[in-house]
DNA sequence: TCTGGGGTCCTAGGACCC
DNA sequence: TCTGGGGTCCTAGGACCC
């Protein structure tokens, strides 16, 4: 077994600075919606020691000083581009499987002339044919290609591409010994304080753990991650997209809200959009939720969370998806909030061809309810979302999320199109 | 003033049953 | 006075990932 494990470099601010090239070189940002953190910086903004997932508004004098460049997350761009690179991997391997937007694992057992020949190459062509660059980590199971593929970005001398079928043992565990433990996959900031109180500092440290004392101490979870450091296949490869056991739609809000009404509206628009992600997955929801949350960085404000779930017959209509979460979020509203963030998710779900129809299911209505929302998404899809909604979702919301810093949408929106200037 | 969104898996504990 | 125990199912919450 040789997988790989594949991920573009920076890839938000990669995306950006391909569309930008004046921007190639500089400290660049791409901030989280509202423009409330940074979620990718390009290798400038690392330097200037950014770290991931601060909050933009702390970073104001330092971009002054350093000329940082911040963007509003673009994830029209990031989607197609990402498509593209997922594309040319494809190529390269039979079995993918797509982990993230800027991520997948290819098994490359039995590549020509040798899987780390293959990696190389793969490098190049997505660099050549796309124009991004990624780092490649080959491994025996899926938590050393991980590994690896930190070593290729960290550690010059892989150039890139780090595959651990090249070395030696003890080549590799000196690698394990310089990572300290939270480099490995699964190993978050509340598993590596209580390993360090243990005196497990290292990758290394941890590949030698006793996996039964780690699962007492922990958990199977963790135990897995020990194993497969020791090159024991825990973690399955799924090649094919997974199907979603739930469906979120949140968003925190442009400004904080006390009333009922924009509440209701923005509730409206979450379970619409989830919906539509519901049926583009060809799927029938059996369960609603929906919650509401204060700012919890607001000390000086009275504090409320409170979710709330109500099961329904299986169904992939907004209509029904958004009554239900107005109904959850009437029990959930306490006046006297302000409140920062709403959310509705979708659960227990199943395609919608295995949905059982209801006893006194009225056969005529449910095609009538498919027509309607296969051609709602039609139009939302040829004129822009929102182009047909419910009327509850209103207009011109004051919830709406801020987005000040976007790039336009050069490839997925005709208005925004990258024109090439003549002369 | 301003702190993301969307997922997964595991575990503990309560409800319920026999 | 004396008041079981074991299994299953569900949910909330915690941990992780990108």
């Amino acid at each position: 077994m040789s997988l790989a494990l594949i991920d573009c470099n920076n890839f938000y601010a990669s995306c950006e600075q391909l569309f930008q090239p004046r921007l190639i070189g500089r400290p660049v940002v791409v901030l989280s919606n509202n423009d409330g953190c940074v979620v990718a910086r390009s290798a400038e903004a690392k330097a200037l020691g950014i770290p991931m997932a601060a909050p933009w508004h702390t970073l104001t004098s330092l971009a002054r000083r350093h000329g940082i460049v911040a963007l509003s997350s673009n994830y029209a761009l990031y989607g197609d581009l990402s498509a593209r690179v997922m594309k040319v991997l494809a190529g390269f391997s039979p079995a993918q499987e797509v982990y993230s937007i800027d991520e997948c694992f290819l098994d490359l057992a039995g590549a020509q002339p040798s899987p780390g020949a293959c990696g190389r190459r793969i490098r190049d062509e997505v660099r050549r044919l796309v124009g991004i660059s990624m780092g490649v980590g080959l491994g025996p199971t899926k938590t050393l290609a991980k590994f690896a593929n930190h070593c290729a970005k960290k550690r010059p001398e892989f150039a890139g591409v780090c595959a651990l079928g090249e070395l030696s043992p003890t080549a590799i565990d000196a690698l394990l010994a310089w990572a300290p433990v939270s480099e490995v996959w699964g190993v978050g900031g509340r598993l590596t304080a209580r390993l360090q109180t243990l005196g497990i500092h290292t990758a290394l440290d941890l590949k030698r753990a006793a996996p039964g004392r780690i699962r007492k101490t922990f958990s199977v979870t963790l135990e897995r991650t020990v194993r497969e450091l020791n090159g024991e296949v825990c973690l399955g490869f799924a090649a094919g997209p997974a199907t979603r056991k739930q469906i979120l739609s949140s968003r925190s809000f442009g400004q904080l809200i006390t009333e009922f009404a924009p509440l209701e509206e923005a509730v409206t628009a979450y379970a619409t959009r989830a919906a539509e992600k519901l049926r583009r997955q060809g799927l029938v929801a059996g369960s609603v939720g929906a919650f509401v949350q204060t700012n919890p960085f607001r000390a000086d404000l009275p504090q409320y969370h409170a979710a709330r779930h109500c099961p329904l017959e299986p169904t992939a209509d907004t209509r029904l998806l958004a009554q239900a979460a107005l109904r959850l979020l009437r029990n959930l509203y306490r006046p006297g909030f302000a409140y920062q963030k709403a959310g509705v998710i979708l659960t227990n779900l199943l395609p919608e061809e295995k949905r059982q129809p209801g006893l006194f299911e009225d056969g005529a209505a449910l095609t009538g309810s498919q027509a309607l929302m296969a051609a709602m998404d039609q139009i939302n899809r040829a004129y822009g979302r929102g182009t047909v909604k419910l009327g509850a979702e209103g207009n011109d919301p004051r919830w709406a999320m801020r987005a000040e810093r976007r790039t336009p949408r050069y490839t997925t929106n005709l208005e925004e199109l990258a024109v090439a200037k003549a002369g």
